[in-house]
DNA sequence: ATTCGGGTCAAACGTTCGTTTTAATTCGAG
DNA sequence: CTCGAATTAAAACGAACGTTTGACCCGAAT
């Protein structure tokens, strides 16, 4: 009944799970110390001796997968790339590649799906340091993927291209958010319980989605000012 | 007798607008009762005193704008259908209506865009008790435009419309929140300064992108999966 | 056998939190 | 001018917060 019996790094380990899934639940700020480590079954000063602080363990937590998805998404976007041999990429590809391989973090390993929800809603966090680590950690990826549809919408607007995927990019961290006010209003059956979601039913409907808003007809932008006709 | 027939005073205004802006800036959770009252120039006791509890501030927060937005939303609706005489309204009207009449709310009454913000944010918050507040503010305007979606789009399987509702409430939630993790990566020019994006730069082009996407081709769903036909 | 150092532990640090209490002030109605 | 309710002001409440401390445990290296 040994309780150092763990193996190396199990501590941190534990303390990253049960804060991913807290912070998921409660919000950074609303997630005590207390809490992780009670949840973790680790003493509370073991956060601070591994980690530094709350901060530094909340930048652990996004590292530790966002690391691996970014890591994913440009080995994808690189081998669709050899693939094409100089060619520009198809749409569709490059939006799976992108939104693809986060969709479909939710089904692998243990966590994944808590992992969705946390950067879904992590996206609108306020917090300024949240904020500017996820920048951090998107930059290379980001400016990749928007080369890619750069060369493979070459008849739409640089700008336009640029808030479409932005546009993408929000559609999509609300739906793994999971947060849905639609759905405590609504009772129409969604395609199936909670569980089978992320990938069976949300990653087909949501490609079809967001492929229809990138390639939609450019707004009119009509020169004159407000007000319509 | 009845205090609340009464206009509010000024004391709860300025709570209201000091408990706003910084709900937007830094979270519900992020936020003090005393940050609150310092910025509103009121005694701390006053939040208390006037709105019962911190959790009472935020849905009066919240309340004091969706009341106006859903019910200039639900009249909007009403006039089209009234002008259609029992015609299917177009997609475009619908979308408009909901959405357009939403952020054209961000450049009308000073504070307008300030609630967007916190309204996008607000709509992924882990709270449970602003989940359940929003989702009964919301219940009677999304029933009346999903029911409108479902005549504009009789082809079209309601689920699938819920669906797409949901990814059109997403992408609109992330764009008002302006909290942008693209934007901090990216330096591309998208039209304008931070000023005039709400209407003449954010509107036309959001609206395009989520025509775009409802009008999407049905994602093809291979019948296999699960096995159930 | 002893030293060493990473790791865990209970306890406490000072601060800030949301809320409440109590007293003073305002102000219209009788 | 008085009375009493509404509102503001000042102070304090206990609880919870993130973080730090210093003693203690124990396997590995000296």
């Amino acid at each position: 009944m040994a309780v150092n019996d763990r193996t190396l790094g199990e501590t941190q380990e534990r303390i990253l799970d049960a804060a991913e899934r807290l912070f998921m639940e409660q919000g950074f700020e609303g997630t005590s110390m207390r809490q992780v480590t009670s949840e973790a079954g680790v003493n509370l000063a073991a956060v601070n001796y591994h980690f530094g602080s709350k901060e530094a363990l909340m930048q652990a937590v996004l590292r530790r997968r966002t690391e691996t998805l970014n890591r994913e998404r440009l080995r994808v976007l690189d081998e669709l790339e050899a693939r094409a041999e100089g060619a520009p990429l198809k749409v569709s590809q490059i939006v799976d590649a992108f939104f693809g391989t986060l969709l479909r973090m939710g089904s692998g390993e243990a966590g994944g799906r808590t992992f969705l929800r946390l950067l879904g809603r992590t996206m609108t966090e306020p917090s300024s340091f949240i904020r500017t680590f996820l920048a951090a950690e998107y930059a290379d990826v980001l400016e990749r993927y928007r080369n890619a549809l750069f060369r493979a919408l070459p008849e739409v607007p640089r700008a336009e291209i640029v808030w479409r995927f932005h546009f993408m990019l929000g559609a999509t961290s609300y739906a793994i958010a999971g947060t849905d006010v639609l759905r405590l209003v609504t009772d129409w059956q969604l395609g199936a319980g909670e569980d089978a979601q992320a990938e069976e039913f949300l990653l087909p409907r949501l490609m079809s989605f967001l492929l229809g808003g990138l390639r939609a007809p450019l707004p009119a932008l009509a020169g004159a000012g407000k007000g319509s006709p």
